[in-house]
DNA sequence: CTGAAAGCGCTTACAG
DNA sequence: CTGAAAGCGCTTACAG
């Protein structure tokens, strides 16, 4: 009848006329009960509406069943870690698992212990392991392996010495083949003069531009590539890339941007210069971001497996015990996406 | 020198010579401490890199120190919603709570301890309350009630019998009031034939109709509105609006979009048909989400204050016991954004 | 200012 | 299949 009329498993014990092991037994769909007593305790549960402390429980199990998803160095969620936070999500959904959010910034060379961990992290066995999202920097793994917290890394964003994607602790995609086959995908469309607008200071784009060079190194064509280094906003650096480009490459036909923003300020710059798109030069974008669905002519673009990089990170973790080592994986595939945006150059055979 | 020499406070309270009581008061800060017993403790867990088990704190202490951000009804994380979960995480941050993510889908006629709710949300105890973000119904709320759980909803999206923002348990903006100032700022500029674009079926959209329609009526305009309903994408919506309003208003002058997504999808139309924006028709957005920084000409909207919702939501939530009512807090304002769609009719007096 | 002890509400060998 | 008891690792009146 009334609700909460139980408030520990010591009170549904004394109604149902057996111990607390025996609730806790029902509780976590321990086989050693009986038929008759699991239903009666059960029906107990049910119309007293009673339910177990969640603290209480974790504390007695010695685990949080909580993963954290830690997104480093972004203002705020965008579109693209939002769907590897969804990739996340319904793994746990279907494992039983929580996720929890949270984001934090710091530096390369930030103490870790610092203030600036969210509590959340910093804390002891609040949380079972931590998902690292954002771009990031090797201080904050050091301290992770120091305390012993389980983690696993988004891999493309982090920021080393080393061109390689971290092979431990960590999943990735494959830039480079993206890159290339986008590339290949240009090249197949006729296109001899492609350009490549980035920022090679960083080395999520740099891969990227070394997977565009590698296809036209192999059919002989000189990269072109506009590297702009001072500018954070990658629509800002499109727009900005356009006279330059124009300047030092005029037989471009075709632009592979280094990711979607990017290609956005391209698009924007072209069209009030008059120049079409795809009809005058062809342009790709890279990453596949929602956003770019308000996009006309509609934009191709080279789709990163956002979900099932999320997906992957959580099942990596939760398969990891403290202490043990993950098993590296290889790459995720990208997909290229064609949409309106590139065309069969007027010269080139069928 | 190595690390985690001690598992509990009892190691750290042997290796002090004092009890445990005393290494608990040194970690919760309390003033009964002697200057220098409190020193050596610190001392010595700042040498051991001792950190107190967070789960056995919270049992102890009786409350989680966690707030949940439900997101209801949307598939992930966009911009708007992105904006109020950073300001719940400021305030959050600001005041030593932490905040857990989760999102899921119910319908409003759901049974609610359903297998739908999170488990987080679920259990007891696991969090000291929730903000409800998203699309939400009654159902939800009633089930919190009834399990006397804390919440705070993100009031404009409640989908109830009633054109009235909710006034318990609810942080709002005043979405008439923008639409008033939106108009109010078109008539000003001159424009007479100002027509609506939204779907009416839905009462957030409908309550920014009838705020344009009260300045309309305030100057004895007939107010236009363009109401499609069967079209749950905004932008598609906005790009099937301009056909409907091009026939029904052919005088039209200026446009307010219902949000500023269904402005991206008339821009885009209006564009195609070689009908300038804002030389030839003027448009106004609502809600200014991040993603319109991309679009030329720059989209005039209307800012609602989605940090400060969030910081409100926590606010609220934080200062309200389990059983305790909330304090109704008037709307918060939005803020007209003027940028380049919108401009002063020809004909119109300075 | 400090400590002994009870308590937070579960779970889990262990013994039967 | 079931129960008594110890334990998870803290905190907090209470007494001194």
């Amino acid at each position: 009848m009334g609700k909460k009329l139980f408030k520990t498993v010591h009170d549904v014990a004394r109604a149902a006329g057996v111990s607390v092991a025996t609730i806790s037994r029902v509780l976590n769909q321990h086989p050693n009960v009986s038929q008759g007593t699991r239903e009666k305790v059960l029906a107990l549960i049910e119309q007293s509406g009673f339910r177990p402390n969640a603290i209480a429980r974790r504390l007695a199990q010695g685990r949080s069943g909580m993963l954290c998803f830690l997104l480093a160095n972004r203002d705020i969620i965008h579109s693209f870690h939002s769907r590897v936070l969804k990739g996340v999500e319904d793994y746990c959904r279907q494992h039983h698992r929580q996720v929890i959010f949270t984001r934090f910034d710091y530096g390369p060379n930030d103490a870790m212990p610092a203030e600036t961990l969210p509590r959340m992290v910093r804390e002891y066995r609040a949380i079972d392991g931590v998902l690292v999202a954002g771009t990031n920097y090797p201080n904050l793994l050091q301290y992770f392996s120091s305390v012993e917290l389980p983690y696993v890394l988004f891999g493309n964003n982090l920021v080393t010495g080393s061109l390689a994607l971290p092979a431990k602790h960590a999943v990735s995609f494959d830039e480079q083949a993206g890159a290339r086959d986008a590339t290949q995908f240009l090249f197949e469309l006729g296109h001899r003069h492609i350009t490549f607008v980035g920022n090679l200071a960083l080395h999520w784009y740099l891969r990227r531009q070394h997977g565009y060079a590698s296809v036209m190194n192999r059919y002989g064509l000189p990269p072109a590539t506009i590297d702009i280094r001072d500018e954070a906003d990658c629509v800002e650096l499109g727009r900005r890339s356009v006279p330059l480009l124009l300047r030092q490459f005029p037989r471009t036909t075709a632009i592979l941007a280094q990711d979607d923003e990017t290609a956005i300020g391209i698009m924007e710059t072209l069209r009030r210069l008059e120049i079409r798109v795809p009809q005058d030069i062809s342009l790709m974008g890279y990453d596949d971001i929602s956003e770019i669905r308000y996009l006309r002519p509609a934009l191709s673009s080279v789709r990163v497996p956002k979900a099932a990089i999320g997906w992957q990170m959580a099942e990596t973790l939760a398969g990891v015990a403290p202490g043990k080592r993950t098993r590296a994986l290889p790459p995720l595939a990208t997909e290229l996406v064609i949409r309106d945006s590139c065309m069969r150059l007027p010269s080139a055979p069928e």
